[in-house]
DNA sequence: CGTAGGTTTGATACATTTCAAAGACTGTGG
DNA sequence: CCACAGTCTTTGAAATGTATCAAACCTACG
């Protein structure tokens, strides 16, 4: 079991590697993709501090990782990961709960790349994302008298391979949002939410 | 535990809904799928004979399922489906296998959703179901000396939803197949591809 | 035979992509 | 501290793929 520590863009490994290793993220944000031939590329899911990294069970890779900030994980060799596993029905129940929650996730992201438009999916993430934030913060000082605020971990690149669009897209969409008041962009990667509710009927949950 | 039967548009159970039972499929075809506010479908997955309908451990449903034909499934209520795989290691083990690619093949398909256009996509599904029906048939005539034949269990309406596009993209790009002779459409639902290779690279592996 | 549901085909509209350039930000070295 | 290069982001104009609207066609079935 060893610590190991990457900085934005490094990769975790890549999609034809050997899976030999299991892995937790510590802290950071990891960025899990998938590549065609031609180098279109497809963001299928974004690993916080907790989430685990890798498939067990399974030789090959199916995706790709890449750090998306400054990343610190742990590994474990995947064979004796698997060994626990069988071994300790706590752990493989938790994995368990843990990959049937992916699932979900992943097919809630697939009704938005199929079915919704682009500042529908804008919304969405921004939305996922300030979700996302107000949870690690500490539970204390909620509901927060300010309004939410979180910085993003992702380039624009990253938010257009998410949401399968170009960045240009992307841009024009959150150029919309800040416009029409909805939110405000401190800087290029900081995000308020200045309406939340309207945030969120733009994201047309289900 | 009871089997049920259901004939093809048959709601198995709607996304509202407590989930009470997990079910295995013993026959037929199960379209899973998300609906948003104002009537958009996303077909999130299919389901075949020994695919598991339900979400172990949780109270809510994140999904609707349909019959796509006639259905038949096996179902257990779902705390005492929990119970006993908490009891049965082995169980839990498969259950978690089967999660896991289902996991795989979600993102597989998230790539097709966010990045591949709509031939491409009518490309990759082909195939997925060219593979699927291969692996349904006996094993001692394969290779097969003739080309791959199946019957989609699908109607356009539902290849749309699944593909994240419109009926009549569906229809337009299946005959521009046809034309050029990369398939045959026998009748309405079946299909034989008259040149696989040339399919695969339609549809722009990864 | 006639109707209903599903499918195909056609013409047009529109959202998003593509191509291109300007603008902002970051870090480095003088 | 400023100048400069490199990268990322925003903005604009034109091109394009897919959706939309509309009608014809087919097939199954009473």
């Amino acid at each position: 079991m060893i610590h190991k520590n990457f900085v934005p863009g490094q990769p975790l490994w890549s999609e034809e590697d050997e899976a030999h290793v299991f892995a937790i993220v510590i802290s950071g944000t990891v960025k899990l993709f998938k590549m065609l031939a031609d180098g279109r590329q497809q963001v299928v899911g974004f690993l916080f501090p907790s989430d685990c990294l890798g498939r067990a069970f399974s030789e090959t890779r199916q995706t790709s990782a890449e750090a998306a900030t400054d990343v610190e994980i742990c590994c474990f060799p995947r064979q004796q990961f698997e060994h626990v596993l069988k071994h300790h029905s706590e752990l493989e129940y938790a994995l368990l709960e843990k990959t049937l929650n992916d699932l979900d996730r992943a097919r809630d992201w697939m009704v938005a790349l199929g079915r919704k438009s682009a500042s529908e999916k804008i919304a969405s993430f921004l939305l996922q994302m300030s979700h996302k934030s107000e949870l690690t913060k500490c539970p204390h000082n909620r509901p927060s008298p300010n309004l939410p605020t979180f910085v993003l971990p992702f380039s624009r690149n990253e938010i257009a391979d998410y949401l399968g669009m170009t960045i240009e897209t992307v841009s024009r969409n959150l150029t919309k949002l800040r416009v029409s008041g909805v939110i405000r962009l401190v800087d290029g990667r900081t995000v308020e939410v200045c309406d939340p509710d309207e945030l969120a009927s733009l994201a047309e949950l289900q």
